[in-house]
DNA sequence: GTAGCTGCAAACTCTTTGCAACTCT
DNA sequence: AGAGTTGCAAAGAGTTTGCAGCTAC
């Protein structure tokens, strides 16, 4: 993944402490943090920071395309760093969620929309389950 | 579909008037529409009726799986009525929703789950497009 | 008669926003 | 210096809940 300071400096966001906290958690981040989640790993970096700077930068970058804002069936967002086009394994007991790609299914949900008569602009497979124990 | 307000009855609920309103709604329901339209179109028909009872009444519905909760990228939630397992294509210029079926993509998702070590238990498919003019 | 259901209003959770103070450039 | 950013507290949307009265069984 670029660098995301970067990305930003380049678009001509300010970098203040804030934003240089928050980019570094996404950046560091390996799974999908909600943005309390966010705001408690910032807390621990900057004790002043607020809530609502949080939930400003993570919409701000999600309307630059820099990370994807994902509603899974929970009362919360959660926000996905990695921008590759991929989808989700929700782990219904611990609710882990793991990342997967899967080329049949990038050519099944193509022929899907065409056979609809549409023209395919985005879309999300979310699969719930619960770990086999083997 | 079956008659919603037997499955009530023999489930053991109390057949009020608000429930065989908010049941004959979903039961002619041909879209998948918000608590906040549930509770316009039941007015209609009882203008007493009040948003806390179809909240209510839609929470029962669901934990009793005669209907299913849905979130798609909204703020809000819909309910879908029929419980056959099918998906969505959301047209993203008028916002409808149209249903699917897809055999293979059913197969599909059987194996990828298990590739990753998964039972499955739900899934959700929801394809985002624009109509193709013809 | 009574367990269960209802309407109302208050409360709750997640998110957004107005504002005065502050800070990057 | 000035536009953009921040923290705070208040407000907003959507949803849930405690309670006293009501109703189906």
């Amino acid at each position: 993944m670029k660098n995301l300071e970067e990305q930003c400096q380049q678009a001509g966001l300010k970098m203040t402490g804030q934003r240089r906290t928050i980019l570094k958690i996404l950046q560091d981040a390996e799974d999908h943090p909600s943005v309390e989640t966010v705001y408690d790993r910032a807390k621990h970096e900057d004790p002043s920071i607020s809530l609502a700077t949080v939930y400003r930068t993570l919409s701000l970058l999600e309307e630059m395309d820099i990370i994807v804002k994902r509603e899974f069936n929970e009362s919360f967002a959660r926000y996905d760093t990695n921008t590759d086009h991929h989808h989700h394994m929700i782990d219904m007991e611990t609710g882990d969620v793991i990342e997967f790609k899967n080329d049949e299914l990038e050519k099944l949900k193509l022929k899907i929309a065409k056979e609809l008569g549409y023209e395919l602009l985005d879309h999300r497979l979310d699969l719930y389950g619960r770990k086999i124990k083997s």
